[in-house]
DNA sequence: ATCGGGCGGGAAAGCGCTATCTCGTGCCGC
DNA sequence: GCGGCACGAGATAGCGCTTTCCCGCCCGAT
């Protein structure tokens, strides 16, 4: 077998038997005294138990309290893809939260896949977990979203509490993203930048998420008599290397008078900033360029990326609290949401258009 | 077959004993059909079985699984920062290794404290997860060492398998990066571009990790008969400020002739980027720059850094393989490790220099 | 015919906990 | 001075599973 310590040779984790046996209690009382009990205990015993415990190294098997106490301590978030900033950033509000109530937080991914995502709802629900984060956008038109809002209803008839980041049609809680009045602001200023032709590089066009930001960017041009034309939006994946993509074929297509382009997520932005360079040209000065998210790099690619700037850690915090809030109302979840505004944030990618 | 109606107004998940009951079996029939077993169970049971567990909607409860088998599907993983592209990239191989082991991940953010660290580790015990995985770097000199190893020590006692990612002093399995060897080679490479005068951005010096790479990065330099002066050699933190405040530093003290300079990971040399470009330089130009992990962004900022590429998801998956693999030896650690090589990847950052 | 033995279903004994319950103490009030 | 009672320790009944163990059944060998 392993070659273990020389000290005590068990295979198997102390229990809490072991530690009131140790200690010369009921099983009862030193479960009372690890684990807080509304009950009180002798001071002596108390720390009879402790001493055990710590003399054996016990640690409480969270298994088995979750069986006893039909409750777990366990948090799941699914994401998209983890190494995506978007979305580790988010996960690192989770987790971050999370520790502060002593929550675990397990993770899954779906690599954007809505039946894998499906699957793993289905599989996370059997560690029964407290709350249940979703974290990609949905999509419109998903086959899917049927039997996963049936899966996640079954989940909260059996006290489980499922929440939506980026808004979503299902009726489970939902944090909502500004990406409509985000990207609404971020035509406006670019307009009042002297930007008047525009182009866009979006995600698949199921992506609710690309959706509301190419909705609210016309909107936002519209408002100015602006408009982004048809034939300047290109389809690519939701990815760095989408919007190199993108970006390529926009350029073979020929990009026309565009003066700017608008990638709908900042890792978009600087695949296509890549494939401006690769084309012979400058981001910024020959073609300007604008992201969303305002990811931590952006600051430190050059030019600078403007971008709409969503406090993606703070958006995974508000997620946690809106699900662990009890008595979530309307009012709260305006609340969280009013905490996770955008701003706009103007950098040398988009340098004033001289007029 | 319609799915359990929302009219079950139960508050409660289904029970494998509620499917028993519904399908007309023996719990241990219910139980030996869901889950596989040894045993095998008449056909027309084991689809009247599948049958009520689909009308039910039931989902085994992973908790009571764990308990009743004494073994739990979880891997425990820790790493310092979630957020930093380094270790979400990591976590996305453990991520999807996991998956395919139908195994579930839970994480934690250690924040780069040994003492929450230790922490962290105690409290994950508490899920006997299969294996924990530890990937920040260890600490020359960590207080908490001794406490570390025990404690895994007494996990791996008990069943567990600890786990480390990079090198580390602790008697556990370690899947060994070539952080030394690929800082050699990239010392080696700068040089045969002509570089000569070198200063280097390192996190703070009880870094394992970022000893080992300037190690590396010096014996590197030293085949050639070149050195990396004491005072051309900035401590800060491991991080994207850490590289612009170390860079900023460095030049405000004046940096002579150095003329290329190594940041010891990317996001330091972004950071550091942006600071020479903040003191009006410009980088790759006026002073060269290298990092060392290759995180998929050096890729798109300009210049394009020069780089050590860390297969980083792939360390990920071999981690887990090799905590997974039963009889892990020597041979089969040299082969995961072998797996996870570097290569140097030349970029703008470090043009060759006319001579 | 008889018997041993594989086969497979069901009862039940746990797994490591929590929470309810039981019950012996010691103490207060009238 | 005695009943009532609050207190808190210990026994125990679960929690939702897995896994023996037991046992009836059927089949082939004798």
């Amino acid at each position: 077998m392993a070659e273990g310590g020389p000290q005590t040779r068990r295979s198997t984790p102390a229990t809490l038997h072991d530690v009131a046996r140790e200690a010369g209690v009921s099983l009862a009382t030193a479960s009372r005294s690890l684990n807080g009990s509304a009950r009180k205990v002798n001071e002596e015993y108390r720390e009879r138990v402790l001493a055990a415990a710590a003399k054996l190294g016990y640690t409480p098997n969270l298994s088995a309290q979750a069986v006893a106490r039909g409750t777990s301590t366990t948090v799941a978030l699914l994401v998209a893809d983890i190494a995506d900033p978007y979305f580790s950033s988010i996960a690192a509000g989770v987790v971050g939260a999370a520790g502060e109530d002593r929550l675990i937080v397990t993770m899954a991914e779906t690599k954007r896949d809505t039946e894998r995502e499906l699957e793993l709802v289905r599989a996370m629900r059997g560690q029964r977990p407290r709350v249940m984060i979703l974290s990609g956008s949905r999509n419109i038109g998903d086959p899917h979203a049927a039997a996963l809002e049936a899966e996640l209803t079954a989940y909260e008839q059996t006290g489980g509490r499922a929440v939506f980041i980026s808004e979503s049609d299902l009726p489970f809680r939902t944090l909502p993203l500004a990406n409509r009045a985000g990207a609404r602001d971020l035509a406006i200023e670019l307009h009042g930048l002297g930007y008047r032709t525009f182009a866009a590089l979006t995600g698949p066009e199921t992506l609710r998420t690309a959706h509301d930001r190419i909705a609210g960017f016309s909107e936002g041009l519209a408002a100015h008599g602006a408009r982004l034309p048809d034939d300047r939006l290109v389809r690519s994946a939701f990815t760095r290397d989408g919007g190199y993509d993108g970006m390529r074929r926009l350029l073979e297509a020929g990009i026309g008078d565009t003066t700017v382009v608008f990638a709908l997520n900042d890792v978009m932005a600087m695949g296509a900033m890549s494939a401006i360079r690769d084309a012979g040209l400058e981001p910024g000065r020959d073609l300007a360029v604008a992201g969303f998210d305002d990811i931590p790099t952006v600051r430190d690619v050059t030019p600078r990326l403007t971008s709409v700037r969503m406090p993606l850690e703070r958006i995974g915090e508000q997620a946690l609290r809106l699900a662990l809030d009890d008595e979530a109302d309307a009012a709260s979840a305006r609340a969280a949401s009013a905490d996770v505004s955008t701003e706009v944030v103007i950098r040398e990618s988009t340098p004033r258009l001289a007029s």
